[in-house]
DNA sequence: TACCTTTGCGACTGATTAGTCAATTATAAA
DNA sequence: TTTATAATTGACTAATCAGTCGCAAAGGTA
């Protein structure tokens, strides 16, 4: 594994750990193994670090949704699929998804160019629109079901997240929930 | 205003403007119009700063929220009046709200004493299942019910931020997404 | 007036910060 | 082996940080 990779990961611990600010450049290299100075030869300011570990972070759960997406244009079992695996990909990667929220809630969110959000967003929204074009789902505003959806996800995560569950449990949880939001916007 | 009212004001602005880093306390008792070592009189150190703040904030929510409850025994009646003046708290109450969110997904939140917590949990928990015992909502688990129901405010408030809209407007997406989550968990 | 207490002040400090840079080491090509 | 290039180092710096402290002002009481 290379210097940067390493970087990417201490930063990722530290951060989740100790917030952005409680985290100094310096810790990071130590934590990473790595000198003071290699840091700065990757990401020229800590601004960038964490932009850059935002990115990954979201490269690495988009990849993971795409990859368990159902093949299909069936609306439901498409929708289902993205539903699971996102929660599936949250709960395998507690920490990953926990930067993500704080990162969120952060104002580094401002920082992100407007049209990177609109790309990662796109296609639920059209899977949305699919849906309710085949009179599937109701007819409200897009981003207002996606809304819907996506404040659904987070809070099955924060109820799973929040006691010790088996793998089971949380597997029949998820469906549950996802049934329950179907019924909603259909 | 006092000084005390003062500084937490402008660390409330500062922390959603630049973060928990970022803010240097010197910034902050500039903003307040205050010496350096007055705000050190006032809160003994920078996270008891944070601390009192997240406090004083989450008690003018539920203060507003109390006041605005409907007195009683509907289930329905009583839910509904919660959500709709959360959400209107929340929409009047940016930057506010904006620091609960910070504060939430920040290290800072395993600070919190475990029975604070549970102290403003309880009387929704207790809700939700004198619901559940009168044969109107699912026979889920209580917190589940709970986490779906403030997920769900969290994703209109995100929606309703998101865009320009009308003071009706938004009155009535947060009417329909009651509905909505009504039908889905009765 | 005199006396006491509370409140506020801001210059100060030791520690820590993000970021630099000249020197060193590894890599690879000739 | 020699030479050129790239990667890595850690001591260093100027700035900034949270928090201190001795002193002054304000306010109350008699």
């Amino acid at each position: 594994m290379d210097k940067k990779d390493k970087i990417i990961e201490a930063a990722l611990k530290l951060f989740v750990e100790n917030g952005f600010h409680g985290t100094a450049t310096s810790k990071i290299a130590q934590e990473a193994g790595v000198a003071n100075g290699t840091l700065f030869q990757y990401f020229k300011t800590k601004d960038e670090l964490v932009m850059a570990l935002y990115v990954s972070v979201k490269e690495n759960m988009a990849e993971y949704i795409e990859k368990n997406t159902a093949k299909s244009d069936n609306v439901k079992e498409v929708m289902k699929s993205q539903f699971l695996s996102s929660l599936f990909w949250a709960l395998d990667n507690v920490v990953k998804f926990k930067f993500i929220q704080q990162f969120h809630t952060s104002p580094y969110i401002g920082k992100v160019e407007q049209d990177v959000i609109q790309n990662q967003v796109m296609p639920h929204l059209s899977l949305i629109q699919n849906g309710i074009d085949k009179g599937l789902i109701k007819n409200l505003p897009v981003d207002f079901v996606f809304s819907l959806i996506s404040s659904q996800t987070f809070g099955v995560y924060q109820y799973l997240t929040s006691k010790p569950f088996t793998k089971v449990q949380q597997h029949d949880t998820i469906e549950q929930t996802f049934d329950l939001l179907w019924d909603m916007i259909t």
